[in-house]
DNA sequence: TCCTGGCACTCGGACTCGTTGAGTGCTAAT
DNA sequence: ATTAGCACTCAACGAGTCCGAGTGCCAGGA
């Protein structure tokens, strides 16, 4: 069938670029490919390819190279592939003996970074919401107190706050009685309600307001998103083929955060197993170049764990790769 | 003086090469600079400043480029310069509405990165023993605790710990009240005496020991040290001069935290107001073609902040955006 | 003693130009 | 539908040439 056979020369395409660097050409793949048929076959493969926007020419009478729509085509037949049994033994020795989530996170990001030999990106799991088991204020000086929120799942928050003018003692100790037995066991609006009710009463505190805004962001969830990325080396590294003028905004928008967030959260509305952007698909200039497989971990899918590299990465084992470690962290998370 | 004429001629050329990334003429000198004399006498100093080590041209017959030797000289020359008002400006209003200690620091790392234009690190200030302002112990579910350790300093820690057998609510009171009686205001080995005393009292709860500990390493002073850094961007900058192949090491290094953290704490050891390494004065391969100027802050000075950028880097302004971001940190950090 | 003008020399960068070879598209034959 | 053949294209490469910025050195002047 000459549709499958189009097919093969474009994953030979996309395999031999990816390998080299290189355009390739119809003669090199019909000797090393087994693909039983002469090179000017393959030029004519080569040529509707061509039409199709898959592959492209640099310049006139080169060899071809994937586009970003060929990417797409060969990621979409891809089968799923396993990981190497050394790499899944790797996953488990290196993660098994994390202490805490931060631990966990900072593992994984280094253990993908090193599978994959890109830039790999971990998004901290986002906190679910929590109901209030403890509210403390410690003053700290006359003019400034602490804000302690202990929620029910034993996550600690504490903030700063100014008491503007002097409370007596009396007062604050009522203020700490009061906000407790208002907020115990709450969350959510619920929470917010029954606060704003008890910051509003008449012969309140004058901070009570502030205090019920940090009890009420302490125990909402994930508000403050966060991701960590490790290997921005492996961009800078030779054989990338990305040159230095295209690293320096991606390096911007790994450090800017807000973009690569966004980017994420678009990826995992998408619910499949593994999601792959390609190329302008990120829709941001600074990751035109760049390509970014990401895959959810957790119960709720909420927070992503990805690797980013150049268009002409190895997506077979770099797809492998996250999604073994999106497995393992699903299972230390969701203890 | 022909001497002091030969300094001049070294900081045109390291100004010169500075700005233009290009080997600096004796001719290019003598019509730019005003300094009065041929070209020809240029020539001869050059020559002997060649001599010396502090220039060398990059082939026979090109211009004459600082070596390390050459910035080191340049630096150890110059006079502390002032920061622009413009920048002055900016660390007020960038640093002043910043929350908690995090705050501060992710604000002065993105803040230094911006104003030199370089890779900004900022160590985390190596915390300082501290007295005990609050111990809270929160019980979660009957078999655990959690531990919430309110130090002098505003710190809060917290730590999960597990009561063994049941322990009754007065015994848990008491506890509590017990162990903030005897804590107060204590720090150090006086706090850790006072505390075992207290967990080894006859008729103690079983877990005051855990709880013991939990407090006094609380307050105990900086154990994990950790660097951030900002603006890894600017490496890979356009004008940067640094080859893709210079910059994954540099990469390296500043992700593996431990090469950079050693490298700060010699400099710290200099106990100059702001310390430099150029080039190889680094000690590491990395870092060989990159300077680091650096500032300590803090009280006890044992935190650094810093920025790292490629030998030819213009040292006046990123010594004084340093040292000016350094001061700034210092006041808001000893609060 | 120090500076200067002059001069021969060096050598990388930029340019041209022909060669090479991998790769293409097209066409006619199978 | 495939293939062999052929003319064509074009980047890469090397050799040759020129240019000019920059040097080192020397002899003469302040």
């Amino acid at each position: 069938m000459t549709e499958e056979r189009r097919r093969a020369v474009l994953h030979a395409i996309v395999e031999g670029y990816v390998a080299t660097h290189e355009p390739v050409g119809s003669k090199a793949l019909a000797e090393t490919q087994a693909l039983g048929v002469s090179s000017a076959t393959i030029r004519n493969d080569m040529a509707i390819l061509e039409e199709e926007g898959l592959i492209a020419q640099p310049y006139t009478s080169a060899g071809r190279i994937p586009t970003d729509k060929g990417y797409r085509s060969f990621v979409d037949q891809l089968a799923a592939s396993a990981l190497s049994d050394a790499h899944r033994r790797a996953i488990g020795t290196f993660l098994s003996d994390a202490v805490d989530l931060n631990d966990v996170v900072e593992r994984s990001v280094r253990l993908l970074s090193q599978l994959t030999r890109q830039v790999a990106v971990v998004q901290y799991p986002s906190l679910r919401e929590s109901a209030v088991r403890r509210v403390e204020l410690v003053r700290m000086g006359t003019e400034h107190a602490l804000v302690v929120v202990v929620s029910a799942d034993a996550r600690v928050e504490q903030q700063s706050i100014a008491l503007g003018e002097a409370t007596s003692d009396e007062s604050f100790e009522r203020a700490v009685r009061e906000i407790n037995a208002t907020a115990l066991g709450l969350g959510g609006a619920r929470l917010e309600a029954a606060l704003t009710l008890w910051a509003e009463a008449p012969d309140q505190v004058p901070w009570a307001g502030t205090v019920a805004d940090v009890v009420v962001a302490a125990t909402r969830g994930g508000t403050v998103e966060r991701v960590v990325f490790a290997g921005a080396s492996n961009l800078a590294r030779a054989g990338s083929g990305l040159e230095a003028a295209t690293i320096a905004p991606v390096l911007d928008a790994l450090e800017e955060q807000v973009v690569l967030l966004r980017l994420l959260h678009e990826m995992a509305d998408e619910g499949d197993d593994v999601s792959v952007r390609i190329g302008a698909e990120t829709h941001h200039e600074a990751l035109s170049r760049t390509s970014i497989v990401a895959a959810a971990y957790g119960r709720d899918a909420a927070s992503l764990v990805g690797a980013l590299g150049p268009t002409r990465m190895d997506y077979p084992g770099t797809m492998a790769a996250v999604r073994a470690v999106a497995r393992y962290l699903s299972k230390v998370v969701e203890l």
